[in-house]
DNA sequence: CTCCTTCGCGTACCGTTGGTATGTGAAGGT
DNA sequence: ACCTTCACATACCAACGGTACGCGAAGGAG
């Protein structure tokens, strides 16, 4: 069912036109990248790339859901290697300002994605890949007393607006002991959650 | 030398083209915007735009430059109103938060500008309008105490990225009291940085 | 007042872009 | 052996950002 000469070869298409147009946009922006030059790299034609995804913005859209799924694993095991939740708290953090420092992941998933696909498109993905395991983090330190009782969706976004920004800022950054500095500063903010 | 017929209309016909300008990139986006269309809503030609604009990157660097300057401004004014540098860090983020409610400043300044002027010039914009002046009260109270010795740039990306970020979800939330519950979580991270 | 220059802007045009309609040959069922 | 379906190629289009050039009014020089 799966298999068949047919469905290898469309398999084959679709995940070199995602590979070759992940890698122009990384490099370039979105904007910048035109579609002879994709399905140029891609060793195809523009019939073969419509046949696969309704618009340009399709074909980001795809790209993007791959990128944040790559970066929510890794988060999620880095997490999942600890039992307490305030250290997979803090390990998942540390995890995603590591996963965010890679340049592709941040011109597409924190510089263009919000961009072309609309903010609240783009809060929405971000919520159900990444979001959502940091907000549920959050309730369930707060459900057994680690951390104040309040509303997480505030806390949620300041503190996955604070890593964006601050893993954008790193990728630029010529001090060496930038990370170090930052992860300082954000784990200082992590403990003031912490009840007193 | 300022005055004179001709400059007068030059001077209008620039504030009419920016003022429209920003009116459509605001309500829909850089990319859904054509140059057409906005110089038929300012009633001139691409002649006249391109007579006061290098490009269509241009007109939206000039439009992100006002739009800074105004949040600034405010945040200025506000601080300034306050003696104690504490209150003035605390006062001044309070009317980030304010001023970038608006719809207009976060899809200019918030959602476009990293893509469409790449993320290291809009980095840069920022920086000389507002994040030098949050790193100036930063290094404030350092100097004198309040807060502890530590890099001052990890702590200002980290506070101004989670500042945008709570930005753009206020405009999306609908629950009322989600800004006095976005300004305790963020007043209670400011607090962790003072000085045990 | 006259002449010439400059300036602000309009007109006409171009190359490229994202997107579409249609053709084509191989794969797969019957 | 036949017909259908599918994956993709080809050819084309409207719209876009951008440019070259023309034109009329404003302003300085004599």
């Amino acid at each position: 069912m799966t298999d068949g000469a047919r469905a290898r070869r469309r398999e084959q298409t679709r995940r070199t036109l995602l590979r070759e147009s992940r890698r122009l946009f990384a490099s370039r922006g979105y904007g910048a990248v035109g579609l002879a030059e994709i399905v140029d790299a891609a060793a195809v034609t523009k019939g073969a790339l419509y046949h696969h995804f309704d618009s340009k913005t399709d074909l980001f859209r795809a790209i993007l859901e791959q990128v944040q799924q790559e970066v929510a694993q890794k988060v999620a095991a880095t997490a999942q290697a600890h039992d307490d939740p305030w250290e997979q708290l803090t390990a998942g953090c540390r995890a995603f300002l590591a996963a965010s420092s890679d340049p592709d992941v941040q011109q597409i998933m924190l510089i263009d994605a919000p961009a072309v696909l609309g903010w609240a498109e783009w809060r929405a993905m971000d919520e159900s890949a990444s979001a959502h395991h940091l907000a549920e983090a959050l309730s369930t330190l707060i459900a057994q007393g680690t951390i104040a009782p309040q509303p997480v969706e505030p806390l949620t976004h300041l503190l996955s607006g604070a890593m964006n920004e601050a893993a954008l800022w790193l990728a630029t950054a010529t001090d060496p002991n930038a990370l170090a500095a930052t992860w300082a500063a954000l784990s200082q903010m992590l403990e003031a959650l912490r009840h007193r």
